[in-house]
DNA sequence: TAGTTCCTTGACAGCGCTGTCATACGTGCC
DNA sequence: GGCACGTATGACAGCGCTGTCAAGGAACTA
């Protein structure tokens, strides 16, 4: 900066200034000095101006992995968004419970960042806490965190919608099948399931829990078996709700190797509307990741920015049923 | 810092001897530096020290959107082995033309990074320059780019393989599909055609520039149209290689839609190994970006750490022929 | 013309660390 | 006991910026 306030005739203040983009400058005093600063390629050190002002200019982000439809979507949104507001994003990738335990134990992120997106993590208690005094605005993506800014899809209203679309066809045995994480299941798992329950008991269908199975769905195997009881059920179902695409897919793979045709004997509803629900021609029902990055980006800006921002903002996104071609009406009952 | 030194009674240049782990600090005064530390969750602000030590510790990364199996995959992998490293990440996602402008303007990495990674951008001469004198290694990937650091995947032998394969299964008339971006072909995209015409020369199959299209993979009707190009022919292929996975799937449902049997009439090959080529059951040649990312990342710390590291390294990274469902011997040719 | 105000610019301290140098304190040896 | 040496610690400057304050000059008013 000294070199550009020498070649410019000018004081490093003044340098400073014409790059902030602050007022008092003259106009002929700002051309020669954004003139130096491009001859001498100048850019500012961000972590020089951060000891000072006390902002870092970083968004950092918490994700598990990147390799998935949602995050990747998501991101993708929020990069740009952030880029546009001249904050940089760095991305924490945290696939492991080791990862996770250090990252939790040593925060990196403190005092390195001006706010943190943490991304569908289902967090302990004392992880959360741990966020709490982290001294920097955190919001929780994919998740409701009470008291803590959130911004989630509205998976109970999307699962009920589902169900009844499936309802509406006149299908009354309707299984539900769980996606199983290797910690169980996510915030999003309990609203569909929920969801899927509400609807049910709304139209009045006896709850029977042998119609709910789970599996983890990048296990092939486990999915088929999840599959294979439901078709051994004494009463089996017309139609499978999967909680996520990708499930929906390996069942409908599944079903049509056993013969049993979709939608004509069995209609098959994903959620998510991913790639492979059109590839598939899959209905299913759709949320945005990409709107939900970027409501996320919006409202960690404004957390940053205006510190009388309400700290424990909820933004609940909404579903859209996508019916296409494996969802059916129930075929009529075998006579007993 | 300076509240960790007096409640561990000691001076801060003691408690910045500890907490980097340096050696000259006697055990107990170790010992309660660090539970000062701890008591007072203090971290050490990157941003501070990079002042002194003119190295930042965050590792830039530079791609065109996350929301790809390629690029998520391959970071999923950089990221660990980054905070393994004690190195941030941070991402610039570049979409569009205009972001790519004003990234290639503004360089804002310049200074805030210690190394630059970029991913699958086919930059132009003016690009790469400014890249040259941004004052860090840049590693390039999955390009190749002359006399700088680059690492990429063996296109040109990836193709040929699966070439072979399709020539060893009887086909003669092989067409080859193209995957346009809006920027027009990216570098694998060269590397594959040349694979697959260095396979047709090898057997002396005469070259047909007809058997060769291109379509923007997310086109679903340039695709079709591609594919009609083909099957209209006075002559049509036996069998369609398509430079990636997706290109092939939507080639394989278009097929099927028209009646063609996939691959009984028709085979098709796919390149990438994405997770779409096993909902296909596709035949293709597998790529690793995680490998990818791993490799890029330990090139990217060793030019980072060794000074005398050779900046113009490339790795080439092996495919492998991944024969499924959807590549059979040719059909026998119907009397003329 | 002198006084007042506003606008532009520069000087300087200090943000939180680290690297260098100096100091203090053992230890071992003749 | 005196000296050299090695190890542990502290003092202090300075990294590249920004915010504050003061100074200088132009413009305007009375």
């Amino acid at each position: 900066m000294a070199d550009v306030a020498e070649r410019a005739g000018v004081s490093a203040s003044t340098v400073s200034r014409t790059l902030r983009g602050l007022s008092n400058v003259s106009p002929d005093v700002r051309a020669r000095v954004e003139q130096a600063a491009r001859e001498l390629n100048f850019a500012v050190s961000r972590h020089a101006s951060s000891l000072v002002t006390g902002r870092t200019g970083v968004v950092a982000v918490l994700v598990p992995t990147l390799n998935s439809w949602f995050m990747g979507s998501a991101l993708s949104a929020l990069g740009p968004l952030l880029r546009a507001a001249d904050m940089e994003l760095t991305v924490y990738v945290i696939p492991d419970l080791a990862e996770r335990a250090s990252f939790f134990e040593q925060l990196p992120a403190r005092r390195n960042a001006d706010a943190l997106l943490v991304f569908s993590f289902d967090l302990t208690e004392e992880e959360g806490a741990r966020l709490d005094d982290l001294g920097m605005p955190v919001v929780y993506v994919s998740q409701h965190a009470d008291g803590r800014a959130s911004v989630y899809v509205d998976d109970v209203a999307g699962a009920r919608n589902g169900t009844r679309h499936l309802l509406h066809l006149g299908h009354r045995r309707i299984a539900f099948v769980q996606s199983r994480g290797a910690t169980g299941f996510s915030f999003s798992s309990y609203g569909r399931l929920l969801g899927y329950q509400q609807a049910l008991a709304e139209a009045d269908v006896p709850r029977d829990d042998a119609l709910v199975v789970a599996a983890p769905p990048e296990d092939k195997r486990a999915v088929v078996e999840a599959l294979g009881a439901l078709l051994s059920l004494r009463e089996p179902p017309t139609a499978v709700f999967a909680e996520q695409d990708e499930l929906a897919a390996s069942l409908i793979r599944a079903l049509r190797r056993s013969g049993i045709e979709v939608p004509e004997r069995m209609s098959v509803l994903g959620f998510d509307d991913q790639p492979v629900a059109d590839w598939f021609d899959l209905s299913t029902v759709s949320q945005s990741p990409s709107d939900m990055g970027r409501v996320a980006g919006e409202l960690v800006l404004e957390l940053i920015n205006d510190p009388e921002a309400d700290p424990g903002r909820h933004v609940v996104l909404p579903t859209h049923l996508i019916p296409r071609a494996t969802t059916a009406p129930a075929p009529l009952a075998d006579p007993a």
